[in-house]
DNA sequence: TTGCTGAATGCGTATAAACGCATATAGATT
DNA sequence: AATCTATATGCGTTTATACGCATTCAGCAA
């Protein structure tokens, strides 16, 4: 068993803290179909352009996403794939656990 | 591609929500060595006993925990092992980014 | 230079949530 | 019943953060 010192949990918490918000987990999907810009981003979500840029830095201030400039705009993908792993574990025990509430009303 | 609702979305932050704060992490992984009473968890972590209540009532409302009464006690263990798949994937890629940059300065 | 477009930042506000402290509840013991 | 112990809950305060709005900055074009 790993001794969690309290850095290491503060860590790992700031981690998930980024993962547990909605319209970050929006950006990451639509991120997980391919770089792309901030004004495409702002166009597909339908958020202001300030809010998704904000988010954008924040996720890439814990290396979550890259970004990358050409000309007038700023292209962003994915630099962290295991976010995708974490996700569809998530959903997969939501998945579980509904079939089971099911189970257990019929 | 899976299509994200807003609501799926709200439901997946939930669970990352509950995973983003570094006392709850603790408390999941003193319950990873087993069962334990809320007392227990209180003297092994140092936190008051309200706030402990408290953090185990919110794991418990999204299911990660199950209780267990007995006399006077109350029990509390795993009720979700995938959470630390969860961690896992995340410890490991803190400590891959963590090589990566060592070797980046060398 | 000026102006235009795309993206980032500053600031104020509102909402959420984590904690402390006090109190309430449930079970056990006398 | 009275009381003690273990746990849960209510409330007030503080801190974090998500958003809107205004502004600024960077790159390109005239």
């Amino acid at each position: 068993m790993t001794v969690m010192t309290e850095e290491m949990l503060e860590l790992v918490a700031q981690r998930f803290r980024l993962l547990a918000d909605p319209m970050r987990l929006r950006i990451l999907h639509e991120l997980q179909q391919g770089e792309c810009s901030v004004g495409e981003l702002v166009s597909r979500i339908g958020a202001s352009q300030p809010n998704i840029s904000k988010h954008l830095a924040s996720l890439r201030g814990q290396d979550m996403v890259k970004r990358r400039q050409e000309g007038n705009m700023a292209y962003f993908s994915i630099a962290a794939p295991y976010i995708f792993s974490l996700c569809d574990i998530v959903c997969n025990s939501m998945r579980e656990e509904f079939e089971e509430k099911k189970n257990i009303l019929s």
